[in-house]
RNA sequence: GGCGCGUUCGUCUAGUGGUCUAGGACGCCGCCCUCUCAAGGCGGAGAUCACGGGUUCGACCCCCGUACGCGCUACCA
């Protein structure tokens, strides 16, 4: 450990605290990744926390998904809502009680205070603080000034009310951050923040310090839109009189234009990355490597490796654009990476995905195949080097799982010479002799051909290759004519020399 | 506006005072391999280290300022 930030003897327990909006965003990604790394390193445990204290922003399902998002990633929470350790309950929403009982236990030391204002009050003071050009504008304190009896008075008449914290200005606070070292503010500069709502449920402040002291937390790693408000926090735990965790702020995710990562500039939930087909190695390896590095040239990663490696000490301190080509990088370097029987098993499932039940039109051809294992295999082999993504064995080769119907026009022009058709009949009629060929039986009978005919390799294998894919670029001649078998082969050059007249 | 954080090739980054005429990776370009396309190998273009001042024999690295970017500035997280 970094020896600005003391040995800690206690053990090791962060946590993920995202609200529920909807889906897992791949700074959460990265948020709960770093999480997840440093807790596994250091023997620690890693909690799911979830901070569902606003009522307007409850999504149907929200919750379901991200843990969803999370298990797929291969982040497994030690504790969470479906994992109760007795640090719980982990759903904030289910934690009013407790927040409550502490607020009430600042109102009583005198470091919060109850307010009556209404919205329309603190709307005029707001905008009077914008006509005075003040340099910062902040709840006036107009409640803490009320007395005793007139407290009571308006809380037994039932009437609205929040809670604020109390914050005494012109005071410094300082604190350390893994990742931004001392961090200094002026405590002139925090408003008496909202402690508990109007509806009774706690705000993000109040109920983040409560739970993060309660269940344990020795560091707090998030995203840097949070160091703004780490004083207000600071001031909760030291009013507490609670020990603070240690902080960690991490840098933003940006879009190509480097303002805040945003649905706009493209896909940010984990489950469209999902749905686009990039594998969960490759997501959380990129991912990983925005913001921290081991220091060294190491940039393929699988989940156990960056646990070993990882450090907080070792991450960023700036943002970093989400770079979709090294994304599509290192999903290719990851796929190739793969064994040929971890392969088959996506082959399948995307030969399954793309049945004519999926309504996706021209995707349902390769249904009514049946391709035998070996067959698989085979198409895997071919094609593991040319491939960045599982979909591609079967939009980049089609001509594997079904003959082709259309010829690349492109290549058509340029290889197929009137006296084709003759030379590939000559060649057919070759091939047509073999029995059980060999891929170098292939191989010799074309040669054969050839210096029969006196002309060059290149001449025949072009529109072979056409004839038989309907397209130009592919594995080897010899491989495919293999693959595809000798009858398929014959039959495909009849249909082209048919077609191509 | 105020407060805070940041700033090395287009992008992700290495770099903690001399080894930096700044290294690697993605992308881009070229060559090799070759039946094509990839993969692979080799090479190239690409950063006056945001700018300006200091400190120092010496600064990407330390200090100050400026600019720019981003974040926060809610009874949202």
């Amino acid at each position: 450990m970094h020896q600005n930030f003391g040995d800690f003897v206690n053990e090791v327990r962060v946590r993920f605290a995202p609200s529920p909006t909807g889906y897992l965003h791949v700074g959460g990604l990265r948020t709960a990744l770093y999480n997840f790394l440093f807790a596994r390193k250091n023997n620690g445990k890693f909690i799911l926390r979830i901070e569902d204290t606003d009522r307007n922003r409850y999504v149907e399902g929200a919750v379901e998904n991200l843990i969803a998002s999370l298990k797929w990633c291969g982040l497994e929470y030690d504790e969470g809502p479906d994992r109760e350790c007795g640090f719980g309950p982990y759903m904030q929403s289910q934690r009013l009680d407790l927040y409550k009982k502490y607020a009430q236990e600042l109102i009583e030391k005198g470091h919060a205070y109850y307010c009556f204002c209404t919205p329309e009050r603190l709307q005029v003071l707001k905008e009077e603080q914008a006509v005075q050009k003040l340099p910062q504008a902040k709840y006036d304190k107009h409640c803490f000034a009320l007395s005793k009896t007139e407290i009571d008075e308006k809380l037994a008449s039932g009437i609205a009310h929040v809670v604020r914290l109390n914050v005494i200005p012109n005071q410094k606070i300082v604190f350390n951050d893994i990742i931004r070292n001392r961090v200094e503010f002026d405590s002139s500069n925090v408003d008496d923040q909202v402690l508990i709502k109007g509806d009774g449920y706690p705000t993000y402040h109040m109920a983040n310090v409560v739970d993060d002291h309660l269940m344990k937390i020795s560091h707090v790693i998030r995203g840097e839109e949070w160091l703004s408000s780490t004083p207000k926090h600071v001031l909760l735990y030291d009013f507490f009189g609670w020990e603070k965790p240690i902080f960690a702020h991490l840098p933003l995710l940006l879009n190509p234009d480097r303002s805040k990562l945003s649905k706009r500039q493209g896909d940010v939930a984990v489950e469209d990355y999902r749905a686009k087909g990039f594998l969960k190695e490759a997501l959380v390896n990129f991912v990983a490597l925005l913001g921290w590095n081991a220091g060294d040239d190491k940039e393929f990663y699988y989940m156990n490796e960056l646990i070993e490696s990882f450090s907080l000490e070792r991450v960023n301190n700036s943002g970093a654009v989400f770079d979709l080509e090294k994304l599509n990088w290192i999903n290719a370097e990851h796929l190739r990476k793969k064994s040929d029987s971890d392969l088959l098993i996506l082959l399948k499932e995307e030969i399954l995905n793309s049945s004519p039940r999926s309504t996706q039109g021209e995707a349902g051809q390769f249904s009514i195949l049946n391709f035998t294992d070996e067959y698989l295999f085979q198409v895997i082999s071919a094609m593991k080097e040319r491939v960045s993504f599982v979909k591609e064995y079967l939009t980049k080769s089609p001509y594997f799982f079904v003959a082709p119907t259309e010829y690349e026009e492109a290549s058509k022009l340029k290889s197929w010479k009137p006296e084709t058709p003759e030379q590939l009949k000559a060649l057919r009629n070759k091939f047509a002799e073999l029995t059980n060929p060999s891929k170098e039986d292939f191989e010799t009978a074309l040669k054969q051909t050839v210096a029969d005919l006196n002309i060059g390799v290149g001449k025949i294998i072009h529109p072979l290759r056409l004839a038989v894919s309907g397209q130009s670029a592919g594995p080897g001649m010899y491989d495919l004519l293999f693959i595809l078998g000798k009858d398929e082969v014959i039959r495909r050059i009849d249909a082209a020399i048919d077609k191509l007249k």
